[in-house]
DNA sequence: AAAACGGGGGC
DNA sequence: GCCCCAGTTTT
């Protein structure tokens, strides 16, 4: 697959994308740009429903939007407050030590360094780049599970480690590509390309497809 | 009722 | 590599 390929293919998914619902990570970046905001809106709505996370984002930034305060919530609080989402007990930790990390080594600020986001708990490779890119605006390939199976699906990419789908990412795809990749590939994933029985005839990029790891398509 | 599903951490 | 984390949607 050419980089040619890969302009025609974004362009004909941008098509389609405006009648879909956008992912909650766009629906926040909407709202609030603010960094910190953006990495507990993420830290959320893992391996959790969008609506899911869009009413726990409300529920908990009614009660603190920075780390200060956030950090004074007690866990029953927190667990409280965001109760709807999945592994909340988990998630509730994490935001707490998230909290006392940026307060004694960032002064209170959400670092914009990749590295620096790794060492948080709870932040992946994932959630790392959708902040930097959302929360800072800077160029940054965010592999989710869609961006991860279209990539193979298509046969831009083979592996099956998604750490690795990216690494093959930022070597393949042109930067200009790089932000926008995931914003097109998480609607296209969820409506159109999707994990079990793709809707492979109603797909404007088929013809640029190589099937990979498809079983059924309608 | 069972399986699939939006990552990440600990070991 | 393997297992755990929790709630919703799909089959």
């Amino acid at each position: 697959m050419r980089d040619s390929d890969i302009h025609a293919m974004v362009r004909l998914i941008q098509k389609e994308i405006t009648q879909w619902k956008e992912p909650i990570v766009g629906v926040v970046a909407n709202q609030s740009r603010d960094p910190f905001q953006v990495l507990i809106a993420c830290l959320l709505s893992l391996r959790t429903q969008d609506h899911t996370t869009a009413q726990a984002c409300q529920r908990l930034f009614s009660l603190a939007t920075d780390p200060t305060s956030m950090g004074q919530l007690s866990l029953p609080q927190l667990e409280r407050a965001i109760y709807p989402v999945g592994f909340y007990r988990t998630k509730a930790k994490q935001i707490r030590l998230i909290c006392q990390k940026l307060i004694a080594e960032y002064n209170t600020d959400v670092p914009c360094d990749l590295e620096d986001l790794l060492t948080l708990p709870g932040v992946g490779r994932k959630t790392a780049n959708l902040v930097v890119t959302i929360g800072y605006g800077k160029p940054g390939i965010c592999v989710d599970i869609h961006v991860h199976r279209i990539s193979n699906r298509w046969g831009y990419v083979k592996t099956r480690n998604p750490d690795e789908t990216e690494k093959v990412l930022r070597a393949k795809l042109p930067p200009r590509y790089w932000i926008r990749f995931n914003d097109w590939l998480v609607p296209f994933g969820q409506n159109l390309c999707r994990p079990l029985s793709p809707h492979c005839s109603q797909c404007p990029v088929s013809e640029y497809c190589s099937r990979i790891g498809v079983t059924s398509s309608r």
